[in-house]
RNA sequence: GGCCCCAUAGUCUAGCGGUUAGGACGCCGGCCUCUCACGCCGGAAUCCGGGGUUCAAGUCCCCGUGGGGUCACCA
């Protein structure tokens, strides 16, 4: 039965969404931002977008300006949010450093947390020792024992250090979530978790829970992936002796061998859908019925439909596993309804506006004799997954075994990550680069790029034709023919 | 391995003590039709196992088993 869709008045609902931007916006953080973003409009609540770019080593600088992109692609629109403003800002953790040494600090002042001098080598060997003995993993306390006055000395003398949790040695702690109920953890099971990193910025554990607090969130929707996490989180609410949000802890997106959605075995970047041609609102329809269901047998529904039935009650916690084959089915369903002129500026607004012709017909018009050449040489700029059927005994590495040619194209595959802009010249030095440092003859490797990509033996210029193809497409289209050449005999 | 979470067809799910276990994707068959697709009709396929509780268990409890997550100066 749905619950009613009035409530009686009562605190007001602020939740939010923190992705990190160390890479490309993810459906996991569209799934969570869905869930976040319903329950806040169903509730008249606000949903806040909050970067957590505390890891300066990993943040990469477009990846916000990506992530905003997608979510707003999707149309899960925020009310706060680091390009929108807000009175709770700024909404960028790197923007708040000073707010979580203060906090740090205050923790140590009452004895919650401790500075620690262990370097990343003392803790490396630490954790080594405790694997070799089969030891319960964690930070022995080393520092916990210094003397406070000699500590915070050393400290102000400047030498290098982190701030960890002084978490208790005994009892329970509790969690409660509303999705699983009361979850209890011993305390033998908690070690002094780093809450400031010794660059000065926070970890995601103590800028979390300040950066909640001081956003006034008050439900906490995420990931499973961070209940085992809680306690630590529930102890630092203790520790500042503030009142906790309620926790949610979201099933998480699976592959179809059930473990955590990964780059690896299935396509993850929202960019990915975005290229492939799924519409936004199918992808946020096929989102809403993993782990949550409308009612009445209904699975086709839109966004405000879902703010306007969603009850926690409908929400089961099994991992579903992202099935591209019901995505496709979804986006079906949306493409066929569209009349014929909304298809066409759809079809535009994909692959077809002038924008991307201009970039293929640069790579072409060499290559062509009449304009009715113009698609057949081009196709591949326009098709899904390629078959790589026709040109299977071309795609190999002489004198190579095919699973040891399947590697080496993922872990090119991985080495285009790196590249900091998907552009040919960029595209081209890391294979020229990979091919150097394994030894391979870039003419094989470019040949095997080039029938992986677009499946034919002749194309343009490999590089600019992987740029213009785009990364999602690229890499995609690269795992695929890698998965191909390990299947054959 | 310790701890935690989870468990209805291959997949997404409904079910909230009494049902011929419902719907959807996918699959198979048929109809429609110049072909294909759509659409329509039909079909195969599920309660992880074992103990309890109960007149009655997919539904509640316990134990297994299986899957997953987590054990970083990453989030």
């Amino acid at each position: 039965m749905p619950g009613h869709s009035s409530h009686a008045p009562q605190a007001p609902v602020r939740v939010r969404v923190a992705p990190s931007p160390t890479g490309d916006p993810h459906v996991g953080t569209a799934y969570i931002a869905l869930f976040n973003y319903v329950f806040a409009k169903s509730r008249g609540g606000a949903f806040v977008l909050r970067i957590e770019d505390t890891d300066r080593s990993r943040s990469r600088a477009d990846s916000e300006r990506q992530i905003i992109d997608a979510l707003r692609w999707l149309g899960l629109t925020w009310d706060e949010g680091p390009d929108v403003g807000g009175a709770a800002g700024p909404y960028r953790q790197s923007e708040r450093s000073e707010t979580y040494r203060e906090h740090a600090a205050m923790l140590v002042d009452r004895g919650s947390a401790y500075p620690c001098f262990c370097t990343a080598e003392r803790l490396a060997e630490l954790r080594e020792r405790q694997k070799a003995e089969k030891a319960t993993l964690g930070y022995d306390g080393a520092c916990r024992a210094l003397d406070p006055e000699r500590a915070r000395e050393r400290a102000r003398a400047g030498e290098s250090h982190t701030i960890r949790l002084a978490a208790p040695q005994s009892g329970v702690i509790t969690v409660d979530d509303e999705l699983r109920g009361r979850v209890e953890i011993s305390a033998e099971q908690i070690d002094d978790q780093v809450l400031l990193k010794s660059d000065g910025f926070p970890t995601y554990h103590l800028a979390n829970v300040v950066d909640d607090h001081l956003m006034e969130i008050s439900h906490v929707i995420r990931a499973e992936e961070w209940i085992s996490s809680t306690p630590k989180h529930v102890l630092l609410y203790e520790a500042f002796g503030w009142p906790q949000p309620t926790w949610f802890h979201m099933p998480l997106l699976r592959n179809k061998d059930k473990s955590k959605i990964s780059k690896r075995k299935n396509p993850v970047s929202i960019n990915y859908y975005r290229d492939a041609g799924i519409l936004p609102r199918a992808l946020l329809n096929f989102l809403g019925v993993l782990g949550w269901s409308y009612g009445d047998d209904i699975e086709k529904f839109t966004l405000a439909e879902m703010v306007e039935r969603f009850t926690w009650d409908r929400v089961s916690l099994g991992g579903p596993v992202f099935d591209t084959d019901k995505l496709r089915w979804m986006n079906e369903q949306y493409l066929h309804e569209l009349s014929h002129e909304e298809l066409v500026d759809a079809l535009l607004d994909w692959r077809l506006g002038r924008e991307h012709l201009v970039r293929v017909a640069e790579l072409v018009r060499e290559r062509i004799k009449q304009l009715n050449e113009f698609i057949p040489a081009t196709a591949f700029f326009f098709s899904g997954d390629l078959d790589y059927e026709p040109v299977a005994d071309k795609l190999h590495i002489p004198e190579t075994p095919n699973k040891d040619v399947k590697k080496a194209i993922l872990e090119l595959v991985e080495r285009y990550e790196q590249a900091e802009e998907w552009r040919a010249s960029e595209l081209e030095s890391i294979s020229r680069g990979f091919c150097e440092d394994k030894g391979l003859k870039t003419k094989h490797v470019f040949m095997l790029l080039r029938l992986g990509t677009t499946g034919r033996k002749a194309s343009p210029p490999l590089f600019e034709t992987m740029a213009v193809l785009g990364k999602e497409l690229t890499r995609r289209r690269l795992r695929q023919a890698a998965d191909f050449i390990a299947a054959k005999k």
